[in-house]
RNA sequence: GGUCCUGUGGUGCAGCUUGGAGUGCACGUCGGCCUGUCAAGCCGAAGGUCGCGGGUUCAAAUCCCGUCAGGACCGCCA
């Protein structure tokens, strides 16, 4: 392992003897030269074999199957005739590691639901990878916004004891004697430790929804990306530093990425102005009629085709691929949002946008233990089971507002991938546990 | 949960409308050939309960009913 070469770094090694660790990728056994492409996590390289110099390593490349893993020793040429970088490896030798089965239960063209029954091996496909490399680059790039303003980083429980929204279903579990329920966000957490005087926190992690949703957008267990953010005057502290979160991810990702991107998946990585276009839910619903399409939901809130309508709506008047839109009436949010002092209808909260898709629900938190009763009273929870969350706010908490974005939601839409399942690790969803 | 769509060698498809022998294509696998390939090429071979059950028919991958599995959209949400 000390003696490793990696692919990427060959370039530079001409005329040395390396060491390769990697995946067969090819295999053009002929009668009197052999060739093997070896696949690493940093690229292809090809490796020739003159059937006279060694009958070892022939007869093993005879044998070989498509991803074995073997460890290759050989020596860097340059050679303008390869077409792989210009250069390939002359083997000394040639160690089988791993004798892959032969014939993969997949291949490029497989279906997504084949890949995802055989992720392992797909997941080594080079064009697999770059997505994770860009996942950590988003969340690196976040840390750095998050390190410069003063954020702590939260690992807040997944066991709780009941909901922490009031829509969505909850995954009960068996917890000794009684039950545990998977968190289904960290609000309530973030929220505590406003009350704990953190000031700035943010969490990325996993949440559970046990919502049987079958669409392309939607899963059981995602990463989400939440903040809080004490001493905001209102929702809008918070939407200015969301933007400036989302930026910055973008300016960094396109920088490093952008053009990998456009290459490999097709899509244009654009670094937003600031700030987003905003737009209160009703002027929304306003715009979208004038389009000539009619929200169906009696809730008032807007639907999967609104929201096409809207970003549509927005590209044209704005020329942004992002909007928020703000204004929400109580009946469609939480109750912990908080409502705006002149018009007790409606919520200081938003929902961020992006190329037509929800990536993010966020607000003003009501902070007042008196008000906060009184809205939990007005939603018909029952306020028991909420008493521990109530008592947050009864000893001094200072006004607070955050958000959450979903993660694979973000990926997806960055590198126009049509279905979250792609951009996932391992898919949790009403039909899938495995692998 | 609702609507619609799809199940055919290891993988991806075509065949179904208008029933006629498991027919075809691409990738992969196995064997052979091949003086540097690079999407290698050429020749050959293996590999199937056409998701499952029932029905109609002389005859069903094909038509009908049921069932199971998966997907897309809607609802719910990040």
């Amino acid at each position: 392992m000390d003696q490793r070469t990696m692919v990427s770094t060959l370039a530079g090694a001409a005329g040395k003897e390396v060491t390769l660790y990697g995946w067969v990728d090819v295999v053009r056994d002929q009668k009197a030269v052999q060739f093997i492409v070896l696949r690493d996590e940093s690229g292809k390289v090809q490796l020739v074999n003159d059937r006279d110099a060694s009958a070892g390593i022939a007869e093993t490349i005879a044998g070989l199957t498509l991803d074995s893993t073997v460890r290759a020793i050989g020596t860097v040429e340059l050679n303008d005739r390869v077409k792989l970088g210009g250069l390939e490896v002359r083997l000394a030798s040639l160690e089988v590691l791993s004798s892959a089965a032969p014939a993969l239960p997949l291949n490029a063209e497989s279906a997504l639901d084949t890949r995802l029954d055989w992720r392992f091996v797909d997941l080594r496909r080079p064009e697999n990878r770059l997505i994770f490399e860009i996942q950590t680059a988003v969340e690196q790039s976040f840390r750095r916004t998050w390190q410069a303003d003063g954020f702590l980083e939260l690992h807040s429980p997944k066991l709780m004891a009941g909901a922490s929204e009031s829509g969505a279903e909850l995954f009960r579990v068996d917890y000794f004697d009684t039950s545990a329920y998977l968190a289904q966000s960290p609000q309530f957490y973030k929220q505590m430790a406003m009350a704990a005087g953190f000031g700035r926190v943010f969490e990325i992690g996993p949440v559970f929804r046990a919502n049987p949703s079958f669409t392309s957008r939607h899963d059981t267990e995602f990463t989400s990306v939440d903040v809080e953010i004490s001493w905001v005057e209102s929702h809008e502290d918070v939407m200015a530093f969301e933007e400036r979160l989302v930026a910055n991810m973008l300016a960094d990702v396109s920088g490093v990425f952008g053009e990998r991107i456009r290459e490999t998946f097709g899509t244009e990585v654009r670094v937003p102005t600031v700030p987003f276009p905003r737009i209160s839910l009703a002027d929304a619903l306003q715009a979208i009629r004038a389009r000539g399409y009619e929200v169906r939901r009696e809730a008032g809130d807007l639907d999967p085709e609104g929201e096409r309508q809207l970003a549509a709506y927005i590209q044209e008047t704005a020329g942004h691929e992002f909007v928020f839109v703000t204004d929400y009436p109580v009946s469609v949010r939480p109750f912990y949002h908080m409502r705006q002092a002149g018009n007790p209808e409606l919520t200081k909260s938003f929902d961020l946008l992006w190329k037509g898709l929800e990536i993010t629900t966020g607000a003003q938190r009501e902070h007042r233990p008196e008000q906060l009763v009184s809205q939990v009273r007005e939603k018909g929870i029952p306020e028991e089971g909420l008493a521990y969350y109530l008592d947050f706010f009864r000893y001094g908490c200072p006004p607070h507002g955050g958000f959450g974005l979903g993660l694979t939601r973000v990926l997806m839409i960055l590198l126009g991938m049509a279905n979250v399942r792609e951009v996932t690790f391992l898919y949790r969803g009403p039909n899938r546990l495995f692998p």
